[in-house]
DNA sequence: CAAAAACTTGACTGAATGGTCAAAATGTAG
DNA sequence: CTACATTTTGACCATTCAGTCAAGTTTTTG
C-alpha cells in the first residue's frame, strides 16, 4: 500500500508510509492547493517540521502519492490478456475498476483532480508511458475485432468509455449518492451498477452480422 | 451567456458579465482554492477592489458562475422528450452533451471540480432539483423499456453512463490529448468520438428478444 | 553505556492573498 | 453645468501557510 522508494531506516519506512496515507486522504479531498501541510501533518499525527524532514517540499509528498496511485490504477489495465476471451477480459477489467471506485475512491479522485487541472505533474507520464500502454491495449482490441470476436468499434474510445463510466462512481460519488440516496446505502449497490453497465457495454460490443436498424 | 440576476445599471450589467467570463476560465483551470481574485481581476481587466465592488466575496463570484454553468449543463437533459423516439432522443442528447464538452470544456470542468471536492456549494441542489429531474427522466426511460422500445437496463445507470462518457472528453481533455495527439487535432475528432460512443451505446440498449450469450 | 546518528519540534520568517478604506474619477439627472 | 450617485483604485491590513532553524529527544551502533 505504501511501498515506494528508498527507506533507509525502519522509522523512515514507517513514517513515510503514514504520511503518504494521510496525504492521499487530504489531497484527494481538497486538491493540491486546497490542502495544507499542517492538515496532513495532523492527520499523520506528527509535527509539520517532522513531516518536512521526510518530504522537504509539499510537492514531493504530492508527487509521491500520485505515483503510487498511478500504479494501482493501471495494474488491472496491464493485466488485460490478449489471449483471453475478449468479453471475459473486458468484463473482468470493468468489474475490477468498479471495485476500485468502491473501495478506494480517493485514488481515483486524486488522479481525476490532477488531470482536471491540466496534469502539471504527470504530463510526461501521460504522453509516454500511458500512451504506449493504451496504444498497446488498443491493438489487442483491434485484433479481437479482426477475428470477429467483438463488433468493430474504435478501441481507444471503447477504453475511454470504460474508464469514464467506472471512475464516475468514485469521482462523482457525491452526485451519485445525491441521486440514489437509498440504493447507495445497500451492500450490493456496486454489483448492481456493474450488472447495469456490463449489460449495456457487452451488448454494445457484441459481434453483429445484421445491420443496425435505420437511424 | 452571462445573464444572471439584478443588473441595476448599464455598467453593472457589462462588468458583471466580464467578471463571470473571466472567473469561469480561472476557476475551471485552477479550482476554487487554486484561483486568486487578482488572477480573475487581471483577466477581467480591472483592479481587485473594483472586482470586489461587484462581488464582495470570492465565494460570491464562484457560486454565481457555478449556477450559470449548471443551467447550461442541464438544459439539454431537460429537453429529452418523453414522446420522442427513444433512440433518437438519447442520440440527440449524447451528441449535444459531447458538443458541449468540445465547445465549452470549462463549464464541465468547473462542475466536475465542484463535485469532486464534495460539492460544498451545491449539495442541496443535487439532492433536490437534480435528483427530482433525474428521477423524472429515469421514469421516461422506464416507460420506453415497458413499451419494448429499448432493452431493459437500469435507467439511472444508463444516465450516469452517458454523463460519464460525454463529460470525459471535457474533464479528462489533457489525457485524451496525450493519448490521441494526432486525432484530437483533427476537425472531425468529436464526430468520430460521437460515432464510436453511439455505436456502443445504442447497440447496448437495442431491444433484444434473444437471450444474451452465456457469460 | 557512551558517542554518533537519526529523529522531533516550538518558535519563527517571508511571501501570498482575501478583503478594507478613503479618496479620486467618472457618469448621470435635473 | 452643477449636484449627486456610481464606479474605480492605490495603499494598506490581517491571516494563512510553505518552509527554516536551532535546540532538544530518541534510537542505533560500536
Amino acid at each position: 500500500m505504501t511501498g515506494s522508494g528508498n527507506k533507509r531506516t525502519r522509522i523512515q519506512g514507517i513514517n513515510r508510509g503514514i504520511i503518504l496515507e494521510a496525504a492521499l486522504d487530504v489531497f484527494s479531498a481538497y486538491g493540491f492547493r486546497g490542502s495544507t501541510i499542517d492538515q496532513i501533518a495532523e492527520k499523520a499525527g506528527m509535527s509539520k517540521p517532522n513531516l518536512l524532514y521526510y518530504f522537504p517540499r509539499k510537492e514531493d509528498i504530492y508527487v509521491t502519492v500520485l505515483e503510487n496511485t498511478l500504479e494501482d490504477w493501471l495494474a488491472p489495465f496491464r493485466d488485460i490478456d490478449p489471449d483471453g476471451d475478449p468479453v471475459e477480459e473486458l468484463k473482468k477489467y470493468t468489474i475490477l475498476k468498479l471495485r476500485m471506485s468502491a473501495n478506494k475512491p480517493e485514488s481515483s479522485q486524486l488522479f481525476a483532480n490532477e488531470i482536471l487541472h491540466g496534469a502539471p505533474a504527470i504530463q510526461d507520464f501521460l504522453r509516454n508511458n500511458l500512451k504506449r500502454l493504451v496504444d498497446e491495449k488498443a491493438n489487442v482490441i483491434s485484433h479481437w475485432i479482426e477475428q470477429g470476436k467483438i463488433a468493430p468499434v474504435d478501441p481507444h474510445h471503447l477504453i475511454f468509455m470504460i474508464w469514464a463510466t467506472t471512475q464516475h462512481y468514485a469521482d462523482f460519488d457525491v452526485q451519485v449518492r445525491a441521486i440514489l440516496p437509498d440504493q447507495t446505502e445497500q451492500a450490493d449497490f456496486f454489483d448492481h451498477a456493474a450488472d447495469s453497465i456490463l449489460t449495456i457495454l457487452l451488448n454494445g460490443i457484441r459481434p453483429r452480422d445484421t445491420v443496425q436498424p435505420a437511424q
